[in-house]
DNA sequence: CTGAAAGCGCTTACAG
DNA sequence: CTGAAAGCGCTTACAG
């Protein structure tokens, strides 16, 4: 099933009925029509590889996630993400194409298939410290967009939540309602969205007036078993704190279990809130307070400003920043406990 | 950077260069070193379009989740077998392309795409009913394997856990340990792993010389909320129950909030045994004895099989059954508390 | 608005 | 073992 035979049946040549596939304005109704109806009657569809090869697009888009499998699996940050990237693919064909390196060869190659042209442009998610691939990426001409933030001097587009507003938010709460002393277990400093939550808990602890004790801070790694152990820890250190900004829901569960093996009751005894809202935040008792985000969203955007780079080669990065939203429920006491 | 500037840098025809890049055997080992010192110079990497085209190889894999938003989400299992599929598919220089239809127009426009010809092989996870799809895909001539079962009278090849043998191991534990009344919350039953979990519970009350009784079976979806409405309605018939076979971990974390919030204590009052061994069992207080499964090799499997059947085209369908294993913790008093 | 023709980069009989 | 050549299915200047 080729375009000749679609032609043929049209009545018309390879170069018309290939206009009309591709949607192009000057071709008479008629024969549109009529290639048209060969299309539909014939069952025809366009081969991919052949009109890459001259369009030099592959129409498809790789999405890059390497996170060690702990934090992949526990969280469902990672579906929802993936959910959001192929809805706005979808509808325009592209393809989804998922990468998941999970050594350093792996990784070796990874970057060399990026650069060889076989994709139109590059989702990276979830990136540490001062990952070299977004900007050499960028260097190569690889259009990409980074979920979360670039690395320090790494001039290209991103989607980022409100990490730093979400924070100011939960934390001002807890101050509000009268707890003395608050503590956070933060996420793993070599990320962006780490660093960003733990300013946000600073700067209410600030603005309230209250001094910073850095003993009351306790880093985890966005996973459930590190946020356990640094409740033990802030627990032994501060046995007398009242509230716990936690940054993840997934820390938040396991500093949940923590307090309940201490016998601290939540939130009579400390308040906890999360961040990020996902699913496990209905699953603890009493159900989390926590910080909203859109990560579907969050891939939808991530899409857009992608499809704008390659379509519009050397434009200026963007930056899109994505609301969060206190939701309060019963582990901080403000709202119902089950 | 062609074949063509390859070739000439190594002094050889493009024909060559191609025979070498492909690891053809007849090819003179001192234009092999030349042509392999020119790729290398020239960093030369095959360009995927221009060979699809004349190999009729997409050298990519369909991956079909349809699954709604509620359980891919909460369950870490789609991100397992991602994780599973993309390991086995990566050092084959295979292409994962991720498909997630999210509506009937969607999935319509799916079922042309695959049948199109842009890829080489589909697999299929979490069927739900009597999905006509790898019926169709079979009759079409795709290569198609399953994760779980195919439905009935449908000869594709798949992968699946042994669920019933996992079944009647907790089940028979439960009952071993001196419960009883043993109620179960199954999967959907339109699904072969709802129904097979059951079938096991079934099995092993019977021979255990205990009588059925279908007031202690309720149906959940394989998600936490309705893992603990299904506990709700459990309890409500049987008050005096003392142990439940949960299908799916997920769902046995709702259960285990439902009995907490009836301020029944577990494992001592009901025992809880769920299904999956997925780190949500770890999660919760206490701590879920489960049935282990391997869900990542569940999908290293399913790529074997198809690559299988990829190169050898009509070959009879295969299976392959993949052990579980009864891992005590907590919730059913055989394990650590905590 | 339309068609003949070139050309995208590769693989693979075919003849030697 | 090697090369000249055909051909995979499409898009797109170009000339009309």
């Amino acid at each position: 099933m080729t375009l000749e035979e679609v032609a043929r049946v049209a009545g018309v040549s390879r170069a018309t009925a290939s206009r009309v596939v591709n949607g192009s304005p000057k071709v008479n109704p008629q024969a549109r029509r009529g290639v048209e109806r060969a299309i539909a009657r014939l069952g025809y569809v366009p081969n991919r590889a052949a009109r890459s090869l001259v369009t030099r697009r592959s129409d498809s888009i790789g999405v890059v996630i390497r996170e060690p499998t702990a934090r992949l699996f526990g969280d469902p940050y990672f579906p929802q993400l993936l959910s959001g990237i192929s809805a706005a693919l979808s509808p325009r064909g592209l393809q989804l194409i998922l990468l998941m390196p999970r050594s350093r060869e792996e990784d070796r190659r990874l970057e060399q298939y990026l650069t060889a042209g076989h994709i139109d442009g590059v989702l990276l998610a979830s990136l540490h410290g001062n990952d070299p691939l977004p900007g050499r990426l960028d260097g190569d001409g690889i259009p990409v967009v980074v979920g979360g933030r670039p690395p320090e001097g790494v001039r290209v587009s991103f989607v980022d939540n409100d990490n730093y507003g979400g924070a100011v938010a939960a934390v001002s709460h807890l101050i509000a309602s009268g707890r003395h002393t608050v503590a956070t277990i933060s996420g793993p400093l070599d990320m962006e969205a780490g660093v960003a939550r733990l300013r946000g808990y600073r700067e209410a602890l600030r603005s309230a007036g209250r001094s910073l004790d850095p003993s009351l801070e306790a880093e985890g790694e966005f996973t459930q078993e590190s946020g356990a152990q640094a409740m033990r820890a802030l627990l032994q250190r501060h046995p007398e704190l009242d509230a716990v900004f936690v940054a993840s829901d997934l820390m938040a569960a396991g500093a949940l279990q923590v307090l309940n093996a201490a016998e601290r009751r939540v939130p009579d005894d400390v308040a906890i809130v999360g961040f990020d809202d996902s699913p496990i935040a209905l699953m603890t008792v009493p159900p989390l307070s926590t910080v909203r985000q859109s990560i579907e969203e969050m891939g939808r955007e991530m899409v857009r400003l992608l499809l704008e780079s390659i379509d519009e080669r050397d434009r200026a990065p963007r930056q899109v920043i994505l609301v969060t939203e206190l939701i309060l429920r019963g582990s901080c006491g403000g709202g119902p406990m089950s």
